[in-house]
Formats: structure tokens, sequence, C-alpha cells
RNA sequence: GGGACUUUAGCUCAGUUGGUUUAGAGCGCAUGCUUGACAGGCAUGAGGUCAGCAGUUCGACUCUGCUAAGUCCCA
């Protein structure tokens, strides 16, 4: 067979990705083995993959992978959620080219179009996951709008609502102009922005006098209803109880004192907008005053505002300026840098407005949610985000649970003609409840209005690691008896509130349980100078581009490699480079043992024996770092550790020893054992390359029909003999100390050399054949001393020589020795310090003192060598 | 303003209850190699006052305090 030296992963991966489907191999039911479960944190079902979705998801699949080789009932759930925001903004933006409008539609029409819309785009990031080769079981892939799901979110808000969870109140919620909905602080994005800051002139009532106040929004100043001072600040004495006039409505409100103005910023005295500002609102509730709301839902200027009514809040305060201007108001401008909030689905500047809203009571739910990190029942890998947890549960604040969109489960309330509500399922349902609860006889559907608006996304969300499986309408059905409490989820630190948390409360609301056992906080993805991954810097790399340039393989490897879980993740392709490589190293390593012919009547050599035993030891050893570094979520140094023992122990150490010569044959016996390594390798590699990992298992032997590494068992550690790898460091040692002396003297590999043995140890060192045949030394002999024209070499405190035929520069050896010298007494005197303090020898522990004997004796043993070698060289 | 976290090689990071020879890895860098699997490679090597200061200790990258710089969250 005609291998290229360079591996093309492109028709291997879709091979077998199609394959694994073909037999089903994703596809989980419940059974007697152990379950292993997954959900998938649930992407917008109309986004597409990006870099963050890459990280996580590899994460993910390597996870169940490794699951399903340790032969649990690997089951990972995926799907989608409905993005309520995001997806109706788009819809929204759709119609609006067509010529139609939300309200033009009607509700039912308009919901007609976001599925349109959502059947059409949606999905199309579960098939992006495909191609990096994630193992989910499609059968259960799950939608937060699907019927089941739906209907999961109603019962539970109605089950709130009868507990006695849920409250409707006024609010300041951030209000979204464009989505004309309230987003969540969460979900605003403060940035920085150059603006101005005015000075306007406030006339005090019945005098000739002026306040004046600073404002970055001029605009307001129609909403205003009190100018507010410090009570200390001298400046403002003589005007407290006094009115001043609002410019251009004219209208008089008092002056107040309160000690939340800040004296410094601006002139020390402070309009008060109740209506459109956080903290005017809490100063208006405290004294009283009245709250004039002067936009619109659209962010256009209300009835209430007086003037520029319909008009929008920016074109508004270009113009009022103007007016400020010419009504001689405008005391003067200041440039001014100031953070305002955007929303993060739209980019619209953010008003803060009264709003009527649900609220679910947080404060019941807070402390049991705590507990189960605290006590250890669920895990946060890093654990350092155990803080940051504990300090929202313990300052926990009402959940606003509406959005004024169309686009989500609409909340189950109906109003009453009287103003009363009903909680319902359906408005038949409602009807009842009205007729027999209230005693409304006469009442009929009509006269029932549902309320207008949806639930938060995040409220399906909360519920899905339970909703997936059915678990709110059918508690006790089979699947979420089997598969829940999940085991791991991988997921951003930045939603570890508005989702990580309320998983887990929703856990314990409705199970009675956690909803996972670990949670592996990812980093974020970043751009090479830390900038977030975003659409709109357009600094993202197309997700799928990288795969066709380096292959899935490559780019999985690219992610992990320096991605520790919680830091972020600087990207850079050529990480994703360094997978392809990898990719390449293992495939050349295939066509090495490909490429060799067997002798069946050649008899193992020692070498090769040698070799083996070693690398028996030393896989044994790799499978029990691997498996300590996956108890720990330490995915990234898991795969280092792969890597190496692919790369180095495998292909540069083990294969370099049982290589045979140039068109020599190999003995049966090592073939077989190699090709037994090389699968052991792939097994143990697959979660993290999972396609070359099936190619090569496939290449390697003619498998029969089923016979797939992905449901191969993963190996197991066995103990090693821990003195093997001891003493084939020592001959690697020595291998290195000679390359290096070949490379100082240009003797080329080729030609062959002899190596001397100081026979004062080393009489029972095994490895000499492995030494002999990497070095291409024609001889290993022990001799008493340094025979003249030959170099000489120090590993530990043993010597070697090599004879060699060029001149031996004195002086340069001399100069290496001195140095060697000079360190080994540094290292000396730090060593004897220690012993020499009886504190020390009397207080540590015997084992650290033996120890720093050791050292010491090294070292002493080192010291004489180097000076009987310079003493000789300075004959 | 309140809180959390970070600072170790050029870059990204390990360093596990304080003692594993005077701190490790990957990448990058330098030097030399048409080495009969691989230049997407091989070999060798150079890089560090562990942010700074003080303390605890026989012993500190590791524990404590302060200082500095940075990241994030909340108001």
């Amino acid at each position: 067979m005609e291998m290229p030296s360079k591996y093309n992963p492109e028709h291997i991966e879709d091979k077998w990705y199609e394959h694994w489907m073909k037999k089903n191999y994703f596809h989980s039911e419940p059974d007697d083995r152990e379950p292993f479960t997954i959900v998938i944190p649930p992407p917008n079902v109309t986004g597409v993959l990006h870099m963050g979705h890459m990280l996580n998801n590899t994460l993910q699949d390597v996870l169940i992978r490794r699951a399903r080789m340790q032969g649990k009932n690997a089951c990972w759930v995926p799907g989608t959620d409905h993005a309520s925001i995001a997806t109706e903004a788009k819809v929204v933006n759709k119609i609006g080219k067509e010529g139609l409008s939300k309200e033009g539609l009607g509700r039912d029409s308009f919901m007609e179009h976001a599925w349109e819309w959502t059947h059409k785009h949606g999905g199309i990031i579960l098939e992006q996951l495909k191609k990096l080769g994630a193992s989910c079981d499609w059968e259960r892939t799950a939608f937060t709008m699907s019927d089941s799901l739906y209907e999961s979110v109603i019962d539970v808000f109605i089950d709130l609502f009868e507990k006695g969870l849920v409250y409707r109140g006024v609010r300041m919620v951030n209000w979204d102009p464009d989505a004309k909905t309230a987003v969540s602080d969460e979900e605003v994005i403060h940035k920085e922005l150059q603006s101005k800051l005015y000075y306007l002139n406030y006339q005090v009532e019945g005098e000739d006098s002026y306040i004046t106040i600073a404002t970055t929004r001029p605009e307001t100043i129609l909403g205003d209803t009190a100018v507010c001072v410090h009570p200390d600040d001298e400046r403002f004495v003589g005007f407290h109880g006094k009115k001043v006039i609002v410019p251009l409505v004219n209208r008089s409100v008092p002056i107040i004192t309160d000690d939340y103005v800040d004296r410094e910023f601006g002139t020390g005295a402070l309009k008060i907008t109740p209506s459109h500002d956080v903290h005017d609102y809490e100063i208006g509730i405290k004294h009283k005053l009245t709250s004039i709301d002067i936009f619109n839902d659209d962010g256009t200027m209300s009835e209430e505002a007086e003037l520029y009514i319909g008009k929008d809040r920016f074109a508004v305060r270009d113009e009022i300026l103007v007016d400020l201007e010419k009504s001689g108001n405008l005391l003067k401008t200041e440039d001014y840098v100031n953070k305002v909030g955007f929303s993060e689905r739209t980019n619209a500047v953010i008003e803060p407005k009264l709003s009527l809203q649900w609220f679910l009571k947080m404060s019941e739910f807070g402390e049991a949610a705590l507990d189960v990190v605290e006590n250890g029942d669920i895990k946060f890998h890093p654990p350092m985000f155990k803080n940051i947890y504990r300090h929202w549960m313990e300052n926990l604040r009402d959940w606003n649970i509406s959005r004024q969109l169309w686009w989500g489960q609409r909340i189950p309330v109906f109003y009453l003609p009287d103003g009363q509500f009903v909680v319902a399922k359906t408005a038949e349902e409602a009807l009842q409840k009205a007729k027999n609860e209230l005693l409304l006889g006469d009442l009929n559907i009509a006269d029932l209005k549902q309320d207008e608006d949806v639930f938060d996304t995040w409220f399906s969300s909360w519920l899905w690691p339970i909703s997936v499986f059915d678990g709110i309408r059918n508690p006790n059905n089979k699947d979420i008896e089997y598969y829940y409490p999940t085991n791991d989820l991988v997921t951003a630190p930045d939603i570890i509130f508005f989702w990580v948390a309320r998983m887990i409360m929703a856990g314990n609301e409705y199970r009675k349980e956690i909803p996972f056992k670990n949670v592996y906080y990812t980093g974020i993805v970043r751009d090479k100078i830390g900038r977030k991954m975003s659409k709109t810097l357009g600094n993202s790399p197309d997700p799928l581009d990288l795969i066709k340039q380096f292959g899935a393989d490559g780019v999985r490897i690219g992610m992990l490699l320096t991605a520790p879980a919680g830091n972020d993740l600087p990207f850079d392709p050529t990480l994703c480079e360094q997978g392809r490589n990898f990719s390449n190293k293992i495939w050349n390593a295939l066509r090495l043992i490909k490429g060799w012919e067997v002798d069946n009547n050649l008899v193992q050599s020692e070498n090769n024996k040698l070799g083996i035993n070693w690398f028996d030891a030393r896989f044994n050893k790799a499978v029990i770092d691997i498996e300590d570094h996956f108890s720990k979520y330490r995915i990234s140094d898991a795969l280092m550790t792969v890597y190496k023992l692919i790369w180095d122990d495998f292909c540069s150490w083990y294969l370099e020893i049982v290589k045979p010569a140039y068109q020599k044959p190999i003995d049966l016996a090592t073939l077989a054992t190699t090709i037994a390594y090389f699968e052991k390798l792939m097994k143990v590699l697959h979660p993290f390359m999972p396609f070359i990992s099936e190619e090569i298992w496939h290449l390697l032997d003619d498998r029969e029909e089923g016979n797939d590494i992905i449901i191969e068992s993963m190996p197991v550690a066995t103990g090693f003999n821990n003195s093997i790898i001891e003493e084939f460091t020592l001959a690697e040692n020595i291998i290195v100390a000679v390359r290096s002396i070949r490379k100082e003297k240009s003797i080329p590999q080729k030609e062959s050399i002899e190596i001397l043995v100081k026979s004062s140890g080393m009489r029972d060192f095994g490895y000499f054949p492995v030494v002999s045949k990497i070095c291409n030394a024609t001889s290993i002999d022990f001799v008493d001393s340094k025979p003249d024209g030959s170099i000489i070499f120090t590993v530990g405190a043993q010597e070697f020589y090599i004879p060699i035929s060029s001149n031996i520069d004195i002086e340069a050896e001399i100069k290496k020795l001195e140095e060697e010298l000079k360190y080994t007494n540094g290292f000396l005197i730090s060593v004897n310090k220690k012993l020499s303090n009886d504190r020390f020898v009397n207080n540590a522990p015997a084992a650290v003192v033996a120890k720093e004997k050791k050292k010491q004796a090294d070292a002493e043993a080192r010291k004489e060598v180097i000076e009987s070698q310079l003493a000789d060289f300075r004959k």
C-alpha cells in the first residue's frame, strides 16, 4: 500500500463520522451499566459555531468518549435554546425588510414567521459540531421551544406561583428600546464613551438666582421632579426648601437634600429623574417624588415629556441643546468620558425604565444551592469558582423572569376584566378557575386576556438537565431516573450565575437532587491581544475553515493544549498547526512500521527485549499519570502526557531502539509487540483525536465488522517497575552526552565510535546494548584509566571515554570542566549549609535529611571526578 | 467604593499537605543535520533574583502581611 508522507485528514474524518453514525455508537438507552451523562450547554438555535463552542464541545467530547471506552453507558444530549431576544430581533429584522411589522402581523402570524426562521436557520450549529467529531446522541436532540420542554416551563411557573414564589412588581429595568424588552444586568455591556457633560442653569422660583446642574443626558430634564444637593454643602445652604423651574417645560420642582450626592462631581447639584435612572428612582421613593416617564417603549419621547413628542431620544438630545442655548439655560459644555450600557443582543443603548415585571423570589433557593457546592456534592473545576458562587448566593436578588417579547413560552397568566388574574395552563382552565375560585359565574373566554409577555430564556435553560429527559412532566420516567443526576457540565464561567446556579436551584426544587457532579469551567477564548472573540470585532477565525486547514483532530488538539481550566485562551492558529503536526508524526510512525519486513526465523535481540521492557513500564506509568490528571479535570495535562508518550517515548526512543537497519528485517515478536503498543496508544489517544486514532486502528490490522476503536476499552494501568525507568534514564543521559560530543566534535552519526567505561562501576548496567545501537558504537568496553587521545565525559559520577582521531582542545576541555566544578561546588555549599545546621538535622523528617545526605555524597563524588579530570588535563 | 482572582523562561502555562540535586513543560529562539518513517522532521543548546518588600520557619515559588501592576464581578 502506498502511503503519502503527509497525513490528509479530510476524507478520513468524514468517512469515520459517517461510519460511527451508521453503527449508532452515539446513541444511548438505559441499561444495567453505569450511566455517564453530559447535557450540552444549549447554543442559540440560529447561531453559528464560534471558537467558544469549539473549546467547550471538544472538552465534552473528550470526557464522553473516555467514559464510553471505560465501559460506561455514555450519553451526551445535544440541543439548542430558542434565544428569545436574539432570535426575535433577527425575525423582526427579516420581516421588516419585507415591509412587515410585529404589530401588523399579530402574535400568531409572527410566531409562524419565527418558527419558519428557526426551521430554516436552526440547528446549523449542531451540524457543524459533527465536523468537530462530537459524539452526541442525536436522537435525543432537544429544543427549549419543543412541546415537551415548552410545557415543562409552563408547569414550573404554575407550580412556583402556587407555592407563592412568584410575584408581579414594578421595577426599574434595563430597557432595550430596539427589542422592546427588559434585559438582565448580565446582558448589559458597559462601554466607555467619549461624550459631553452639559451644565444647565435652573432658575430658583421667585428669585433672580440660578442653581447649576451637570448632566450627560439633557433630554431627560423633561422628566425631572427635583434637584438634589448634599445637606452639608455650604454652597447650597441658602437654597434648602426652595423650588427651581425646570427649563423649557417650566415645571416647578423642589430642591431636596440627600447625602447620596457626590459634592465633588459636576456642580454638586444633581437633577433627579426618578423614571430614568436607578439611583434617582431610589431617591424618588425616599423623598416621595412624582415620577414622569418621558419615553415610549421604542425610545421616542412620550406625551408626558410635553415636548418633542414622538421624536427619538438621540435626535432630541441635539434639538434640546439648541433650545436650551436659545433660552439661556445652557451654561457650558465639557468633554467627558462615561460608561454607557449597551444591549448584548441588539447593541441598542439601554434605557433604565420603570416597568411591570414578573419576579421569582430567590431567597428560598439560595441556601440549599450553596450547600451542595460548599459540601462538595458538586465540584467546581477549578475550585476558585466556589468563591464567586458563594458571593453571589449570599447576595441574591429576585429574578426578573418576564420579557416583553413574543418568541418564547408565553406567560400563563390570564387577566380578568375586573383587574384580577388567574394562573392556568390554558384559557379554558383559567376560565374554570375564575368561575370556581373567584366566583365569577357569568365570565366567558373572550373576557380573559393572556399576559402578552414570555419568559426569560434562562427560565427554560435552568430546567435543561431535567427537561431534556422529560423529568418535569413525567418525574418517574426511566430516562430521568437513569441519566439524572448528570455527571459533568462543561461551561464558560461568565454564565455561572444565570445558568449554573439556577440549574442547581431547579435540581433541588424539582428532583431534590443535584443536576450534575462536576462543573468544568473553560476559559474564554480571546484573540492574540486579549480581546474576547466576537462577531462584531471580526476577530474570530471560522472554525470550519480551521478544520479544513488542520483537520478536526488538529483543531481539537490546538484548542486543548493551552487551555487549562478557567484560564483564558489566547487563541493562535499555530496551536492547531501543532495539532496537525502531531497527526503527521503519528501517521509517519505508522508508515515506518508498515514498511518493515518480517523474518520469521529471526530471534528477538537483547536490544529489542530491553526496549520492549522499558516501554511497557513507561506506558503504564503514563496511564497512571493520565488517570490522575483526568481525576482532577486537568485535561490539557492529560493530553500533554499522551502527546509526550507518543512523540518522545514511542517515536523518539522506542521506535529508534527496535527499528531494524536499512533493508534488514524485524523479528516477528518485536513487530507484534510494537503493533500492540501502537494499538494501546491509539486507544489512549482516541478521546482527544478520534479520527486519526480510528483510522490507524483499522490500518494496523484487518478488523472484523464492528471492531472499532471508539467502543474499545481504555487501557487500565497495571503496576510497573520504576527501577526500569530509572535505569533507562541513565541510558538516556549517556546517549545525550554522546550526541552532544558528536555535535561538538563534528563526528557524524554514520561514523561509528567506541565507548569506554571506567571500570569502577556500571558492571551490571543492562542497557549498554541500547546505548550502543543508538550511539552507533562498535563496542562498549571497560578500562581502568583514560586512554590517550580520548575525550572524557561524565554522567553522574561515572566516567566514560571516547577515543577520537582528531586533536583535543585541552584549553576548551579545561574550561568546560571548570564551569562544571563551579556549579558542583555551589551546589555542595548549599547542601552542606543545610546539613551543618543542627536544627535542620533535628527537626526535618528523616527522609528529607537522608535525601540531603545522598545529594551531598553524589555531589562530592562528582566533584572528585571533575577534579581528577582537571588534574589530568593540567599535567 | 465593595469583592474575587492573577503575577514563575520571549509566549502560554504546570509546580499537588512547605523539603524530588540551584524551578519544569509545550511553543518559540539559536546551532548543526538531504540521519532510508516524518523539514508538518531529527539532534544539541541558550533562556528564570519565581512582581517587590517584610515576616513565620531549620527550610518559602509554596504560608502571612504590606506595596505595585493587571483581569473579572457587583454597585
